[in-house]
DNA sequence: CTACCATTCAAACGATCGTTTGACGAGATT
DNA sequence: AATCTCGTCAAACGATCGTTTGAATGGTAG
């Protein structure tokens, strides 16, 4: 997995990022994580406490990273003054899938946090909603702005729709696949052009 | 989980399901399967070959359902000579919905649907992919006779959009909770609604 | 040089995992 | 009545799990 150069701890944590997102946390063993980071089995807990410890901080390293590119984008989208809905949405969608394919990591993240969805876990959710819901409330402030003609409710209820196609496009989810000739860059972009166009879109619809 | 009446066989693909969708395949072991189940332990080898002949059936009982449901449902809208846009989108999101909210299986099902994505695991994709393709192809056909503006790269990459949209929403993921003055059954109905205009009014913006 | 502290290591702990086995009994078949 | 089949059962199998232990290592400060 090519991180021989890293430290211990830091290569613990790449391969546990993407041995989590591809067989789970109860399906990837340490024993798994620390022979292919080529450190010693008693690493982890050295480092992180427990295997839980050490998912909770492959979580947190990677969110707080997407919540600071968002968070800055927004900044960066607000300060101009011809902003439009589009640019809005554009950085709350960029960064999400820009770091969904980026090298380090490559996309493993994403499909842990799905994952974490998925679990079901309280405390891994709880973790989310606190860690999360402030960019997300922040966003909503912008949007409104943008969409006076919609109540507090019904943005809400929209934005929670775009977050779950992104989520969904962020995991790889989707039945389009990449062909051959476009690159992985080339189709994330277009990726992040549809879904801002199709979220513009339905934003602009007028409420029900 | 009030299945006593059922026949071990059912019996266990009930608490299964439940368990799988509250703890990842790997998480629930097949001791916590049978013991809530209230049958011996040999009993899931017995009827399934092995914990993965179990994995599948749970996924084949409920996606064909939901498979079924949904052709149903598309099919009545086109037999209509007055069907519009919203009602081909209705019959592909109501059946999902309702299904992620019925008494038995309880939503359970939708998020073993939302881990076996994020397992990565090629087996289940292909399993997916082969028994669901057609169903989204077949939406696709109808789609495109209502949207002759969209050429059919774009058509798919909303399609895809929204299929992600559904998926978060069945898995309940999303951060809109239900007020407890409304009904699990109302707040179902506005989340058809919303997903529905939302979704018209993406796939009816101009191509890109 | 000595003492110290952080880190790594091999080895083992008990617990739990999926699976297999062979016995047992209730109904159906011959 | 004897035989066979199907489902269930308690018990055990070897494998693997997360975690702990205590010794070895190597660089740094006194």
């Amino acid at each position: 997995m090519g991180q021989a150069n890293f430290s211990t701890r830091e290569r613990i944590l790449g391969v546990a990022e993407t041995l989590f997102a591809r067989h789970g946390f109860a399906g990837a063993s340490l024993r798994q994580v620390t022979a292919t980071a080529k450190v010693n089995l008693a690493a982890v807990n050295y480092h992180f406490g427990s295997k839980d410890g050490l998912i909770e901080e492959v979580f947190r390293r990677r969110l707080d990273e997407l919540n600071r590119e968002r968070l800055a984008a927004l900044a960066a989208a607000v300060a101009r003054e011809d902003a439009t809905l589009e640019d809005v949405l554009d950085a709350f969608i960029r960064p999400a899938l820009n770091q969904s394919q980026q090298a380090a990591g490559g996309g493993a993240f994403v499909r842990v946090l799905a994952r974490a969805y998925a679990e079901h876990d309280e405390r891994l959710r709880k973790f989310l909603s606190e860690n999360y819901g402030h960019v997300l409330r922040e966003f909503a402030l912008v949007f409104a702005r943008f969409l006076p003609h919609l109540d507090k409710e019904e943005l809400y209820w929209r934005l929670d729709i775009i977050a779950g196609a992104v989520t969904y496009a962020m995991a790889d989810f989707g039945i389009i696949k990449r062909r051959a000739s476009t690159s992985e860059d080339a189709h994330r972009k277009q990726a992040i052009g549809h879904l801002v166009a199709f979220a513009a879109a339905g934003l602009k619809a007028p409420g029900m």
